[in-house]
DNA sequence: TATATATTTGAATGATCGTTCCGGAATTGC
DNA sequence: GCAATTCCGGAACGATCATTCAAATATATA
């Protein structure tokens, strides 16, 4: 009955979710997004509705992503402490794609809106909690099978850990190199290191 | 033979610092400083050039707040252990000072604008550089006063808790409550306990 | 073919942006 | 008083902002 739509919508809202990632809400105009986008201004409009929506979809959108590469392997059912060491790896990494450094869409937009913008706040502390589950998850894991010290407070290092990690980020994106973001990864994960077993003297 | 300048020039500055620390360079605009500042439009032109020059100068004048409240403490001949932990916690009674979360402006702007502003970039670089001089300096006194272990990697760990400390003003920024941060804290300052002194066998 | 929707193009909206210019009032040293 | 400088209020600048309207074209079903 009517012409369906042509163009592909998750493919344009990653370009949106990009260019956000990249210069963040306020330096975006949609004049950018038309253009980075692929389509009309109409149609953008049409689709995402205002500039505020297209944002909180791109969010969702980079949340997806995020979900897939960094938070899925911390999930899967035999993720330990091996996983815990590969994802902070990755994060490095992650950090490090682009020439011009650009963070996290969640931590650069919690600086930005956060404290202004309810919705966008909402949507930052559901990614953080997810967040903190997958670390905690592997955490149990890892405590189960005895790598790491049995009597670790699984909460409080997955909500350390998810602190450590946006330390990283600002860190990489102020323009810390790979050597001092791994060294900083390595004293943070120290607080993971088993009890000894002998305790010193009281 | 001329009028002389009749307001603060600091003190207006302190203001546009302010509202830049709570909104942001992008969504501050020149009619919300010219409010705040309590000067004309023209003063402020002749006085602090325009939008980018003001902010940089904001800048120096929220690092010198900084440099005074949290790195002079650190800086003090005699700080060590207890100057370290004394900071954590004036960092996080910073971080919730304002019910309007702000953060702090350096890791705003290094959100913000780092990676497209040059001469940001480098007001960022030195303030970070300058925090992890003064967090080696009571760290120094830590190790040579036996309040941390003597194997301890002095610039490792400033490093770190230059990273942990942007991690709990992303954190904070987000909602994070005071229990929340300070149980991060306490989990992040683990690394800074001195090595037993018996070692488990090997 | 007729109808309904999608898409594009381009113009237009009113608002706000950063910045500059102007005129007059205020305050100093001479 | 005079000249020099500072401050203020307000108007004006061109540019850009997000958003909407209008008209034309394209593509599907029925």
């Amino acid at each position: 009955m009517a012409r369906p739509k042509a163009f592909d919508t998750d493919a344009a809202l990653v370009r949106a979710m990009e260019l956000f990632w990249e210069q963040g809400y306020a330096a975006t105009s949609m004049e950018q997004l038309v253009g980075a986008m692929g389509i009309s201004r109409q149609s953008l409009y049409d689709t995402f509705g205002d500039k505020h929506r297209l944002f909180l979809a791109a969010m969702d959108s980079y949340c997806a992503m995020l979900e897939a590469a960094m938070l899925a392997p911390l999930r899967a059912p035999g993720a330990g402490l091996q996983a815990l060491h590969d994802t902070g790896l990755g994060i490095i990494n992650f950090l490090l794609q682009f020439p011009k450094r650009r963070a996290c869409l969640m931590a650069n937009t919690t600086l930005e809106l956060a404290p202004h913008d309810a919705a966008v706040a909402a949507k930052v502390r559901v990614h953080m909690a997810n967040m903190e589950a997958a670390f905690r998850h592997a955490l149990g894991n890892a405590r189960t099978r005895g790598e790491i010290a049995a009597t670790a407070d699984l909460d409080a290092l997955a909500k350390y850990l998810v602190g450590m990690t946006h330390g990283l980020m600002v860190m990489a994106k102020s323009g810390a190199d790979r050597a001092t973001l791994i060294g900083i990864m390595a004293t943070a994960v120290a607080p993971l290191q088993p009890a000894p077993i002998i305790r010193p003297p009281a």
